[in-house]
Order: structure tokens, then C-alpha cells, then sequence
RNA sequence: GCGUCAGUCGCAUAGUGGCAAUUGCACGAGACUGUAAAUCUCGCGGCCUUUUGGCCUACGGGGGUUCGAGUCCCUCCUGGCGCA
């Protein structure tokens, strides 16, 4: 099958998985590796599409789940699809809602999040799954997952055929398969059960979107799961090369350690042809290693969520701009950063917005930190096409103190 | 002048016999990775301490009742209101 997405490696990082490339979209090409600015409910949190674009920002990632719920994918569909609804012209991506599976189901109120830290649980973990929703708002069986509304209680059913109508109707160049993201504290038993039922969904997904005839237009990504297990690892990305789809995700709840393993396993099975995704990774760190292991695009919310909270990329790190020493710092954030807000902008000035609970606050910190990420993955991407990948990540890592 | 109500940790509040004392804000720090997040967590009188621990100082000032007082009584100070 022709795809509507395709995939043109220019380079290769010698002696690992990573490469440089450009992925080929109905709205326009995406230069890897790349960061995928998270936009969940058709706009990227306190920016405009224009600021966005201003950032270097190559493409945009919406959510399924999100945008069902509010304010109803039909309605984006009757506005001319998201490009149109949110005034954004170049390439865009929908998740499934599958991280809902996880953020709303099993993550619910026990602190575990996309990167868990602590104790590396391998297959001791608890997973008490019941039958009762508990605390969870998501619960899944093999046809699909019954979510409870987090704006009005009320009850959803999302199958794999529902999250492609669903995507098909928000329109976006990329969509995801509908997966299962697990904790990473799950046991193997039930990692493998999740992933079967996964590659299950996948086959459903790519059947729903064929039939439908939106493959001419929109490209299908599978997501590999297996959690932290080598073998089930390499088994989600067997199994799921061996469909047709346009390009994979990598996905999953990870231990930081894993970043480095897990990502490498997969890597090396998915065709070499086809883009490979890492799902919500990450910090600066994160991707620098999810390039090596082979990963041309990465989205993450971390930049824009910490940036409205305060908290801002340096090089090197982060500072937390409401911290008392920022008052009376007339300084940028970076005096190396191009962005807009380090060209006019002082920490005293944008600690005074977060103080004064400014809405600008928000704004000038994330157009920092988008700025932030998407230059570190440029950079990245540069010293690729240059062949000084190796020297570049060394500087990178002295900066952060670990060389 | 008389009467009355009120003065609690920066501000605002809760507390009518066992209280280092509620809550909000402010302040200090931390977390945040396919966004239930402009959110959440912790700290917030002082000094010790390994602690679910100890000591000191505290509810306008002073005095009293009581085993024990922010809470009851007396008095003074300050402020609001009413009558002169």
C-alpha cells in the first residue's frame, strides 16, 4: 500500500540505531529528528499557532480522548478538520486516547506517571486490577475501554474502531493505533496480556482504517508496548512490522533506565524505512538517548507544563522561576537562548508575572522552553547531517555535569 | 461621658475550660515526561532531637479564678457602632 506518510533517511549516526531524516506529510515535511509540540486540545497551552510556528515548531500533536469529549470530534470534522478548527497549517498527529488507559485507569491517583522513579520494579509489581472502577476512570476488556467523563462523570466506550472514526473525523496526517499504555510496576504476565491485546486492537485499527478509506489521506501508527521486558519488547515490534502500518510509536510507561534499553530493543526490529515515534519522552536527556536508540520524532508535555508552573530550561538544567533568589535577577533566563521571551525578557520581570498571576507568565516560559527543546533536538538533528553526533552528545552531557 | 461589640502566628479567619491553636491568602521549597495540571505536595513561633519526641515563648497589656485559660472574672489600652 502507498502510504500518505513516508519516511527519507538522509543519515545514519554511525554505530547505533539513531539517523537523521525527513518525514514526508500531505501538510508539509518534518525534518528528524524532531520535537512534536503537544497541542492536546487543538492549541498548545497559552500560545498561538503563529508562536508556535515562530518557535521552530515543525508539527503538533492533539488528542483523541480530549477532543471527543470536548468539544466532540464531530464538530472539528464539521469546522474543516483540526488544521483548519485550530489555524495550524503545517503537519499534525493524533494520540489515540490510549494514554487515557493508563493516566485515568491504572496511574490514577497513585503517583505513577509516564516516567516513574523509585524502585525499579521488574516483575514484583502490584496489579491488583478489579473489577470495580474504584478510583479509576478507565477500564478496559478485550473489545475496548469504558471511560468515566473527568468533566462530567458520565460514562464513554471507546473501542479501536471508535478511536479511528474519531480520528478520521479530527483529520490529523498521523494517527495512532488505540493501545493500552501499562504501569511499569505491572508484572509480565500481565504486561503480556496487555500487549497481545494491544497488537489485537492494532489489527482492528488498521482493518477500520483501510475500510474506511482514510489511509489515502491520513498515515496509521501502531504503538509497541511490552513494558520493561526484552522479550515482549521485541515481540510487540515484531509482530506489529509485520502490519501495515505508516510508522510506529514507541509507548509505555518507562523507569529512566529504560530509555536506554528498552527503546534500543524495539528499534532494531521496526523497519528502517518507516518513522519511529517516542511517546511523551521527553526532557532534554530523554532524547538525546531516544535519538541514538533510533527515535526520529518525540512528544512531551514536560516543557510546556513546567514552564506554567515556573519552571525553566537552562543549559545544563532547570531553574524554578518563583524561587525567592529570581526577584531582583535582571538577567534572561539564557543569555544564549534566540528565543523571544530571553531577547526582551528579564527572570525578575517573569517572576514578578508568575507572582502577580499574570496569564503572560505562562506564555513568555513556555515560548522559552518550546524555544528550549525545539533547538536542542535541532542542534541535535544538525550535528547528525554533520557526522559530529558523537562530539555534540558529549558536550551535551558535560553540560549537564555527567561527563 | 454612658452603653455595646470586637482585638488570635504578615493579612484575613476558626476556636467559649485541656490548644503551639482551624482555614484561606501571602511567604519558602519540591514535584511535574503520548496534559483530569495556570496543577499538586510539603513547610510556615523559637531552640534542641533519631522519633509517633522534648523544652521555651505565644491568642492587645496587667492581674485574678482553676489541676489547667485564647476561652471565665476584674482592670487598663485600642478600634467599630449607638446614645449624649
Amino acid at each position: 500500500m502507498s502510504q500518505p506518510i513516508s519516511f527519507t533517511k538522509t543519515k545514519d549516526i554511525p554505530d547505533a540505531l539513531g539517523r537523521a531524516g525527513i518525514i514526508h506529510t500531505q501538510h508539509g515535511d518534518i525534518e528528524t529528528p524532531a520535537f512534536v509540540t503537544v497541542g492536546t486540545k487543538a492549541t498548545v497551552k497559552s500560545l498561538t499557532p503563529e508562536q508556535v510556528k515562530d518557535l521552530g515548531a515543525q508539527v503538533v500533536l492533539a488528542n483523541t480522548y480530549h477532543l471527543y469529549l470536548e468539544p466532540g470530534d464531530e464538530i472539528v470534522k464539521e469546522a474543516g478538520g483540526l488544521h483548519a478548527f485550530m489555524n495550524w497549517k503545517g503537519p499534525t498527529i493524533t494520540d489515540s486516547g490510549g494514554f487515557q488507559v493508563f493516566s485515568l485507569g491504572e496511574a490514577l491517583g497513585k503517583g505513577v506517571s509516564k516516567v516513574a522513579t523509585g524502585e525499579a520494579v521488574t516483575d514484583a509489581g502490584d496489579v491488583a486490577r478489579t473489577d470495580e472502577f474504584t478510583n479509576k476512570r478507565a477500564k478496559i476488556d478485550e473489545e475496548g475501554v469504558t471511560f468515566v467523563s473527568h468533566k462530567d462523570g458520565k460514562k464513554h466506550r471507546m473501542t479501536p474502531e471508535d478511536s479511528m472514526r474519531i480520528q478520521h473525523n479530527i483529520g490529523a496526517d498521523i494517527m495512532f493505533a488505540f493501545d493500552e499504555c501499562t504501569s511499569p510496576h505491572a508484572k509480565k504476565e500481565y504486561q503480556k496480556e496487555a500487549m497481545e491485546r494491544t497488537h489485537r486492537w492494532a489489527e482492528r485499527c488498521i482493518a477500520y482504517h483501510k475500510e474506511s478509506g482514510q489511509d489515502k489521506t491520513q498515515g496509521l501508527f501502531a504503538v509497541v508496548q511490552g513494558g520493561r521486558f526484552e522479550e515482549l519488547r521485541k515481540e510487540s515490534a515484531k509482530v506489529l512490522s509485520e502490519m501495515d502500518f505508516a510508522g510506529f510509536g514507541v509507548g509505555g510507561s518507562f523507569v529512566k533506565e529504560d530509555m536506554d534499553t528498552a527503546v534500543g530493543w524495539v528499534n532494531e526490529i521496526l523497519p528502517a524505512d518507516k518513522p519511529r515515534h517516542l511517546l511523551g519522552i521527553g526532557e532534554p536527556l530523554d532524547i538525546l538517548k531516544g535519538v541514538e536508540q533510533g527515535c526520529d520524532t518525540f512528544d512531551c508535555v514536560a516543557a510546556t507544563r513546567m514552564a506554567r508552573n515556573g519552571g525553566v530550561y537552562i543549559d545544563g538544567g532547570k531553574i524554578n522561576l518563583l524561587n525567592a533568589q529570581f526577584k531582583k535577577d535582571f538577567t534572561p533566563i539564557m543569555d544564549t537562548c534566540d528565543c523571544y521571551t530571553c531577547a526582551h525578557y528579564t527572570r525578575a520581570y517573569i517572576a514578578h508575572l508568575f507572582r502577580a498571576k499574570e496569564m503572560l507568565a505562562a506564555t513568555l516560559a513556555s515560548i522559552h522552553n518550546l524555544r528550549f527543546i525545539i533547538r536542542f533536538t535541532d542542534e541535535i538533528r544538525e550535528s547528525i547531517k554533520e557526522g559530529t553526533f558523537t562530539e555534540h552528545k558529549k558536550e551535551i552531557l558535560q553540560k549537564y555535569g555527567l561527563l
